[in-house]
DNA sequence: GTCTATATGGTGATAGAC
DNA sequence: GTCTATCACCATATAGAC
């Protein structure tokens, strides 16, 4: 079966999604209503909720094609550099790129996201599987890498840079400024801090507070 | 003028504003419609409107709510108290009891709140003052405490704690966990390493990366 | 399985009464 | 200034056509 060839159901819900995503990028979430993004692909309504069960449902599959491209686009990174600075700054970046294009209605996304009910709550179970496989970036980020740490903290490590990404997304969310100067200036700094506080986990009295952070973690993981 | 007499206007608004408060903690925001509100208060729709211009705008409100019963409760711990690390943790338990009744549907404030284009968004111009309020509550902590620190530090400090509170808020959330028992762990252990971090930042070697972030931090403010 | 027509109940806007 | 009646438009549910 290739690509061309996929069932008439198939090709409905490709038009009613990339119809939605043009029409979320040319006027934003809000104003896009699921009647118009039902006219321009040239079905009913109840069609297009018949393979998105509401609006969304639309979004989700848009947070799972960025997901996607972030993770081909990262590859080359990941494979051909060592360095935690130049290879986490990358994938920091790269992200920038692949979102460049939805700065505008993102803020949208990022509401829907932040209800912990929604299955698009980064923390939600239904998004879990898209999760992991964000961490997976950085597991394989930091195991690549030149940075030596001890194992309990290595082992921890993929989450916390998770979560630093999603403070950069939050930040970048909440950026006017021109060209996202801002966020790019938070990765740029912010990724030698986070290098140098790991490797200052070499001394002794830092020790004892990365311990504790661990142990933090762990306590509160659900 | 007193509370009591005050005008007609101002009874239909705060009549409008608790019997909203009302039902948001009897059914949850997204089950309690406008109409109910305004039946409930006795009131048309379209008056309700005209006090609050949208439903977000009653959420707003509640937020104000808070935010000054924090305020009142927080008092007697930063009067009697000067140990940083029991009026930290004082100041965000009392947050958590102040908002306990609305933790059910305080998701969906969340949700309004994450919005960068929304007034309620803690970042935003509208919320400016409710933002340096509650910073003002951070910087008396500080100031009132057994904590000694470098001025730089010092400056940034109580904008760090409102982060920090941020990310308790986001945790607390998302938390369903019995009693919040996951959130008063948080606060718990992660006050005592608050303070442990900023008393190491005497060691040299940590003092440079604590420069740094200030730095970073003066460098992405607006 | 795919899709349409139609219905329900919601938000928010406004003309104009008091 | 305060408020009501009413309206336009929306997300979503569903019965049933193809």
């Amino acid at each position: 079966m290739t690509d061309s060839a996929t069932t008439k159901g198939e090709q409905t819900r490709e038009l009613i999604l990339s119809t939605a995503l043009r029409l979320f990028r040319e006027q934003g979430y809000a104003k896009t209503t699921m009647r118009a993004i039902a006219t321009e692909a040239g079905v009913s309504v109840g069609n297009a909720y018949y393979y998105y069960s509401s609006k969304d449902h639309l979004m989700q599959a848009y947070y799972d094609h960025l997901q996607e491209q972030h993770r081909d686009a990262v590859e080359t990174i990941l494979a051909g550099e060592k360095s935690f600075v130049v290879r986490l700054t990358g994938v920091l970046h790269t992200w920038l790129d692949v979102s460049a294009p939805y700065h505008e209605f993102a803020g949208t996304f990022f509401k829907t996201a932040a209800d912990p009910k929604s299955p698009l709550s980064p923390f939600s179970t239904e998004s879990q599987p898209a999760r992991e496989a964000s961490v997976e970036i950085f597991r394989r980020l930091v195991e690549g890498s030149d940075l030596k740490l001890a194992p309990e903290l290595a082992k921890e490590l993929p989450e916390l840079l998770w979560l630093l990404q999603m403070g950069v997304v939050l930040f970048w969310v909440h950026d006017d400024s021109d060209e996202l100067q801002r966020t790019k200036t938070l990765i740029d700094r912010s990724v030698p801090l986070v290098d140098r506080l790991l490797r200052l986990t070499r001394i002794p009295g830092v020790r004892g507070v990365v311990n504790d952070v661990v142990g933090l973690i762990r306590a509160i993981k659900p």
